[in-house]
DNA sequence: TATGAATGAGCATTCATTCAT
DNA sequence: CATGAATGAATGCTCATTCAT
């Protein structure tokens, strides 16, 4: 991952990657069968990691304003220790048809979960529930968080994303303003 | 640009356009002084062809149920002309600091100003108009159509564009439900 | 041998061997001192039991269509258990001045010896036997035999093999019809 | 053709090819798909410039003596030239299945054509020629040959074919003895 | 204005061999 | 007696770029 953020994708070869570990290139195919091998296996090593502090951070959270001042933070977690940049990369790089794209789609298919389990809890009883299918609203939050990171790689501009959720944390106090209906159990 | 659709953007090297072109590689280098210049050109001629039919249709329309149906319909035309797949190469292959990302970085911003006028047109009068910042927003949309194209780029799959698309014509009936507040001026 | 059977001498890499044995490949450097010492001893170990089979089979025979046709049982076996294909691969791929090569050689020569042995026998009192010298129509047998095994290696083709037998057994018909001159001791 | 003959097959690689011929590695890639490929262009080439040669030399012969003594003269030509060295290491290390392999299989046929040719004139009207079925018999002449040249090749000696020349050579006597039967025509 | 041959650095990958354990 | 991790040189091949013509 550390080459990734260093050198790029196309900048991370088997040289790169030994030198940046400090080990002779052959090392890699002793461990893994391709480079492709190992990005998969360096991508589900940092996201695990990272799946994992999210759920812990933002279980039982149920409104919006906390909701994205969590997110933000773990944002801000990701992007100082690298792992965005890094992924973004392979986001980036991989090509269709790999293995690491298959495991990219599997990885942006757990994110959409996440984020499926928390706008289930954040819209529990809103009557905009109804207008919205979830799956398709936790889809477009993970597409829009991957193009938001695509644009601030490419313009090496971190302002978009403060924007972002500054914007967020605006609508976030109206609709936590929007009262729940009652349940019908009694 | 039908190079980066048939061969991607890693398989767009000289020879390779030369043969799409039915030229020599070395013409490449008479009329461009890079690769990177000449896919720059390219990028700048399909984007700016694109724009001008956007304006156009788009020209007039204040209510989010025609606008979806419209930008259907032109995301149909990207879509099929294969403007769109090469565009999204472009997006993926571009290495941060090269004239390439600061011309597709341009484009970003182009597509933002024209979401950002019918974003204006679609909001004036609405009441959620001052919880909104029109350029956040717009910028907010351009972002997660990029994260959905590369999404759908790395899946080859176009069920989720037309999901979103059913969930956003959704979202604009209840959109053009709110009443516009009456302006100031008498 | 296996290994050579399976993947060539160019796939017959230490990696593979250890995998087709079982074994982790640095075992081979505890055993042998190379791979070429590997394999000169598979080789000697090979054809030592080939040559006592030959022998044994061959032990008694004086008339050629016999010969023909216990030597066409004995290419079947050798074919049957890979012992040739195997022997073909080191022929192939042995570079000269090894002691691999010098091996393939040893090994060449006690084919010869086994061939004038059996050719001392056939052609005993024949006229014939004054205008050939044993040595070199042995060295010519095997010769044919090698080339055979090399064209029918590349062209993955056994039916040139069975069409020298048959030829084989026709010419042995005529052979045997030659009379045998009386020896001169009384 | 040099470098096979000054390197062996395996020393042949692309950057040894481009020592001797005195260019760049790509150079070969721009002019051939594959090192295979090259190697069977010059497989072809050499082989077109002897098979003329031998066509030519024993256009007209019509006896055993001469024949012998020519194809001895013919033989020390591609010796001197390398043509067999060269030719012979392609025969060596060609892979089964690649086109190199199939591009022998092709010239292997040819020089079976060439022999057919040759032995059919002479055994025109020899008793013997009923026994012998003559495209199996001129397969075996290459056979031969070729094993022939694998084992010199392999111990480094020479001395095994002007071996077989000379023995050759005193069959061809016995053999020009028997006399021709009157063909049927009157 | 175009060509096609050439370049040479760079890449992924392989593999015989070594060696601490 | 065996292991498995490591090495580093070598290999086939690609490709942006140059340049004489």
């Amino acid at each position: 991952m550390a080459c990734l953020v260093e050198h790029g994708y196309r900048g991370t070869t088997a040289r790169a990657i030994a030198q940046t570990g400090g080990f002779a290139p052959g090392v890699i195919y002793y461990h893994f069968s391709d480079l492709d091998d190992l990005l998969v296996a360096a991508l589900a090593h940092t996201c695990e990691a990272r799946a994992t502090r999210y759920r812990t951070v933002l279980a039982g959270v149920d409104r919006a304003v906390p909701a994205v001042d969590l997110l933000r933070g773990l944002y801000q977690e990701d992007s100082d220790s690298g792992h965005i940049a890094a992924v973004q990369e392979l986001y980036a790089g991989a090509r269709p048809g790999t293995p690491l794209a298959a495991r990219l789609a599997l990885e942006t298919r757990r994110r959409e979960q996440l984020a499926e389990e928390l706008l289930v809890v954040l819209l529990r009883g809103k009557p905009l529930a109804s207008a919205v299918r979830v799956p398709v609203l936790a889809g477009a939050a993970v597409a829009f968080y991957l193009g938001t990171e695509t644009l601030a790689h490419l313009e090496s501009d971190t302002s978009r994303v403060t924007q972002f959720f500054d914007q967020a944390a605006r609508l976030a106090v109206l609709f936590d303003r929007i009262p729940r209906l009652r349940s019908r159990a009694p």
